[in-house]
DNA sequence: AAGTGGTCTAGACCACCAG
DNA sequence: TGGTGGTCTAGACCACTTT
């Protein structure tokens, strides 16, 4: 029932530093003071160690000493993920602003993006997504009411869009364009971001049982944010094409 | 200099995954088999069969065994794509030319990206691949000569880096984090594109058999060129996170 | 009952870095 | 010289599954 040591003192170490107490370079303890404090042996405080460094929490140095590790913000091509959740695991106090919420007519080309074969009306939602108080992703979506009536009735300051549409319906199918962009004037006051400062815009169409729930373009400033995915090959290495 | 026994352990075990020897459901050595087989500790087996877990390619069930684990549906925004077969898909005219092609010294953040204790030679390579005569990658590269020895030796007028790369060193692992940028100079002159014209920047870093391969730049003018990639998730639909 | 993985201990030797 | 991480050993107890 109770959690394994390596465990609790992984857990420990990751309490101080999502809290704050411990910022990127401070040195954590060592192997030999966490047995002490935890009355543990050596080879446990070592896996506790060695696991945080494996998943990109600490960097060791030989001789040195085990630090907090500078958490570069990046996030996964490859999943749908949280931002609310990937900011609070670096620590950092996130915070939604929503910018617009209406019922709009699907105009041609949304309809067309939708599959549909007339157009209807659909949920649409502009907010910006806050990172210690800077603004680091823009986000316009379009949602197809049909797949979730009750979206709009949502409050997006406590479940993000994204993490309520994963919770709602499963995704079976995704799409996901990048390219750089010169943002709009409302982009950049949205953003707060310069006028030479060039975006990477994300658009992303998602399918749950044959039909498009969900459209949405993330922006992203270029000087706040960098996509980041990294992952294994099979064995087998079916990668190239 | 030699390598730690649990990581003999573990190249002993991709090895027979790779190989095609054990395909996914195959029952690995247990820890007690590994113990004998290698007159190694329990601890040193467990820690072999633990990081090949965590990894991905195990999977354990306690009082059962280890097995090797089913490729996991994974598809990816940045496959490795050979661009001339992309163009030539698309019925356009693909070229390419190369621009600068050294041997160099690592700087330190080199021999850092390329996880070397010491800073060694490493081959550079700067080309732009053109659609039709219209520049649409600027691919700048470093590649490991303990690696791939050969590399420097090829006409890449005939075979693009990445495919003789795929072609002669299995990847195992790949980083990929995209970026908007404003290009330098420099770079605005070998795509031949105006001032104010954002790019993306794609940085890959590809890992073969536990060392870092080549790490490259990809630059492709915002106008020209988007990053796509739409899939499918596997039916067990582990998607969300 | 025998085998499996999951965890943990109390030592040990080594290479490395600091003062 | 003492502290650090990196590795390894030879035991141990446990919960669990299979036979």
């Amino acid at each position: 029932m109770t959690a394994p040591l390596y465990a609790k003192v992984k857990e420990h170490i990751l309490e101080h530093i999502r809290s704050g107490a411990w910022t990127p370079g401070t040195r954590v303890p060592s192997e030999n003071e966490l047995v002490e404090h935890f009355s543990i042996s050596r080879m446990t405080a070592n896996r506790a160690l060695r696991e945080l460094t494996a998943d990109g929490f600490l960097s060791r140095v030989p001789g040195v000493g085990t630090f907090v590790k500078e958490r570069p913000a990046r996030s996964s091509l490859l999943e749908l993920r949280n931002i609310a959740e990937e900011i609070a695991q670096r620590g950092h106090v996130y915070a939604a602003h929503i910018k617009k919420r209406q019922t709009v007519e699907a105009t041609p080309a949304l309809a067309e993006q939708f599959e549909m074969k007339h157009p209807a009306r659909l949920f649409y939602l502009v907010m910006v997504h806050t990172e210690n108080g800077v603004p680091v992703q823009l986000e316009e979506r379009h949602v197809n009411p049909f797949a979730v009536p009750q979206f709009n009735d949502q409050d997006f300051a406590k479940i993000t869009p994204t993490a309520y549409l994963i919770a709602h319906q499963p995704v079976d199918e995704l799409e996901h364009t990048v390219e750089a962009i010169m943002p709009t004037a409302e982009q950049r006051a949205l953003l707060d971001i310069g006028e030479d400062e060039p975006c990477l815009a994300l658009h992303r169409r998602s399918w749950s049982r044959g039909h498009v729930v969900t459209v949405a373009t993330l922006v992203y400033p270029a000087s706040r944010y960098a996509l980041y995915s990294r992952y294994k090959t099979s064995p087998s290495g079916t990668l190239s094409q």
